[in-house]
DNA sequence: CGTGGCTTTGATCTCTGTCAATCGCGGTGG
DNA sequence: CCACCGCGATTGACAGAGATCAAAGCCACG
């Protein structure tokens, strides 16, 4: 229920013993599990792996959360724009048109994401494409003509900026 | 968008300086803020303490986890039976005839928290009803009959049993 | 050139949201 | 004590969004 890029730590929502976890790559990909059962001492006396895990787990949170929000309250439309504009931020490349973006899921997979279904992301697509803001060169490889008009068709806080990309150790936030 | 009942740590999420925030008490409550950022250096140095946030934030994702399926992949029949169920674990009292919840939410608060409408919680309610697993005393009042064919039309990971509820400190999970 | 998988498109149906009317109940003031 | 008022819940009618089923269309691959 969750996307990941390169370099991200991703859910740590899987730490359960029961829990059933379902992770599936969508490009050659290499992954490092840290299992904190072996090592169940140190989480409570390393204090910088303690912080770090925090900081990990409650970013976490933070997606989530704005995608709880994605799910209960955005029709179609508004779920796909926030979609393409969320992956513009994070995996798309500026170029002199906009930003341009590979995406390597299938309608399918993106629908499940959306709480939608293929046909219906494969409808609204046709709907962006029309409006302009958005032009699909396959159907892996989309342009974003307006990302500033693109992202006000989603009415959703958007999480994005520089503090829910990088997954650098916790700056003592606040 | 969570629910939280007494004696829990609630929205690690909202630790964030732009986040906007919405508490809504639906009862006498009094909470207990804790200002992280009034006291950046000890959570990386106080093991225990960022143990227990990890802790926190951890269950917190779960949880939201668990609502996302909810909100993404439920219709609304299956949504309020996992609500009805859910909150007969959480805040039910057993008595002979099942599980008496008292449910101080309007039809409303529900229907914002399962992404439905206020009329559309109404009428399932309403079907629930017929159905005879629930029995609604009153509007802020039921008695589950029969817990587990109610919980088994909600086709979802039930977070429930006790590690799910409790916020005791973390028991050096595995 | 044929096959299989994914995508697009179309037709149709169901569920949910919206709008509006009514009901039930508790509180208030006469 | 009772009529009135207002809020929330319920119920009904209706429209629209999205799901489902089915039929092409596209493209890579053998």
């Amino acid at each position: 229920m969750s996307l990941s890029g390169p370099g991200d730590t991703l859910c740590p929502a899987a730490a359960l013993q029961g829990a059933d976890v379902w992770l599936e790559a969508f490009s050659a990909a290499s992954l490092c599990e840290l299992d904190l059962s072996a090592h169940p001492r140190s989480i409570g006396e390393n204090a910088a792996l303690s912080a770090e895990l925090f900081h990990i787990a409650h970013r976490q949170v933070r997606y989530v959360s704005a995608h709880l929000v994605t799910l209960g309250r955005l029709d179609g439309m508004e779920r796909v724009c926030f979609f393409l504009t969320d992956m513009a931020w994070r995996i798309g490349v500026k170029v002199p048109g906009g930003w341009r973006v590979h995406l390597p899921l299938s309608r399918e997979d993106i629908a499940d994401y959306l709480g939608l279904n293929a046909e219906t992301v494969s409808r609204i697509f046709g709907r962006v494409k029309k409006s302009k803001l958005v032009t699909f060169l396959s159907p892996t490889d989309y342009l974003v003509n307006d990302i500033e008009a693109l992202q006000s068709r989603a009415p959703v806080a958007a999480p994005h900026g520089p503090e829910m990309l990088g997954s650098t150790a916790m700056q003592a936030r606040p």
